[in-house]
DNA sequence: GAATTAACTGAGAAATCTCTCAAGAGCGCC
DNA sequence: GGCGCTCTTGAGAGATTTCTCAGTTAATTC
């Protein structure tokens, strides 16, 4: 997952800043596999564990965007995201629910610029949520363009959530859009389908690699009907997005 | 094996960085074996044999990198590397899992730039492995260049897992593309099939050495029927890549 | 050059990996 | 509840890879 590093790297020259992103959550096994997953596209990341320690630590750190779990001892999400409202902080929040007993109170956390996910979510989602919300709220200027990923005529656009192979729109479910979006931000490299399993899909999932190839079926059946192939199956290895190579 | 000593000869003039690398196993024929492997290679190794001390070491030693089993007695990988995560320490983990029981567990141990290798494994896997966790978590910056190994008009990509000969893409099988690797890390020096058995096959490997002709058969047919041969037969010792003497 | 030893290669069995299909579970929507 | 859709899982066919074995060829020794 090196979403932002690729970014930098295809920038080169432009000067790239690092987004701060506070996270907190309780539970501590939760936290540490975020912050890790944003350290490693490029984020600065501070954890919290409770709603006081959240706010004292956002005083200090500013962040960009903080990932906040709705569920906590102490205060709750909501009201962490209240006192820092009016304490001033206009930041953006992505709240994570637990998956069941509050839909009522979820409603109306997007209507800001916020957004919210349940748990479990997908590591490439929330990364790609988190995206989305440091767009709206500002605090990334991104051209319209910078919001496509493209591989030779393969289109894929985070702001439409549309997939075109050559200039075709193609339907794709939730799951094969993030595991296209997964496979084009690694583009030219080799991704094993433990990398896809812990990236695409849910982080508790715990079937075994068997359905990462059943999706890249779904994917080929979807996109690479077209010429060339552009999904090359490395034998023993895992799976590449790339041109056919010139033999 | 000679990777790292190779590019440092390579390099010459260049100052070239040691990388520290913490072992950790509890069966001290493992991590006897590692620490053996990964130094003659040229990295910089301590051990330790349980979680607790494993913290311990980390705290002094500072490692760019960690081979961590998963299965120990007391505290288990998942846990050692969550507190070495918490406390700041952000480095990659290479996990050891023992091959079957725990396929379950094994999701979401390649967040981040980690990654994970099932028990028994290959050491010349294990060194390459290594040196790209190396290289994903920033530990070494390496050109794109750095990736490849080259010998004559003979390339070998590792970050593509890709074989060219005189430009031409070859398709090797996992083993091929390990044997491969192991003579051109030695090119010029002969290797024995001893050797190659040790390195390139799984350490528990208890077959006979006659796989390793029947394998540097395969790998002639595929790369040596262009001109001129590169593999050479020393007999009696072994093999050797070289260009053919002028006689 | 005959005997001996080492290396090469082809064939085939076994293991592994991949792809595809289809049945069934789960979910949201009407 | 019933319907349609997505996702999951498992089974089986097919392809590839790995390994062993044995006959053949090549090099070395005497």
């Amino acid at each position: 997952m090196t979403t932002l590093k690729e970014r930098e790297v295809m920038h080169e020259g432009k000067e790239v800043t690092t987004h701060r992103i506070l996270v907190v959550d309780d539970e501590s096994s939760i936290s540490d596999l975020i912050s890790t997953s944003l350290r490693f596209v490029g984020f600065e990341v501070r954890t919290a564990a409770n709603g006081a320690q959240a706010l004292q630590v956002a005083e200090e750190f500013h962040p960009h965007a903080i990932v906040l779990d709705v569920m906590m001892p102490d205060l709750d999400g909501f009201e962490v995201c209240r006192q820092l409202r009016s304490e001033g902080h206009n930041v953006g929040v992505l709240f994570l629910t637990a998956k069941d007993g509050m839909d009522d109170k979820v409603a109306g956390l997007t209507i800001g610029g916020d957004d919210y996910m349940t748990k479990p979510f997908s590591l490439e989602e929330l990364v790609a949520r988190l995206r989305a919300l440091l767009r709206r709220t500002g605090a990334i200027e991104m051209s319209v363009d910078d919001e496509k990923i493209r591989f030779a005529d393969l289109e894929l656009d985070e702001g439409l959530h549309e997939v075109r192979r050559a200039g075709q729109l193609i339907d794709l479910s939730p799951t094969e859009f993030l595991l296209l979006r997964y496979l084009l931000i690694n583009a030219d490299r080799v991704v094993s389908k433990a990398q896809i399993l812990d990236h695409v899909w849910q982080y508790d999932f715990r079937g075994d690699a068997g359905i990462v190839e059943t999706y890249v079926s779904y994917l080929r059946k979807k996109i690479d009907i077209f010429d060339p192939p552009l999904i090359h199956t490395v034998r023993g290895v895992g799976y590449r997005l790339r041109m056919p190579p010139k033999k």
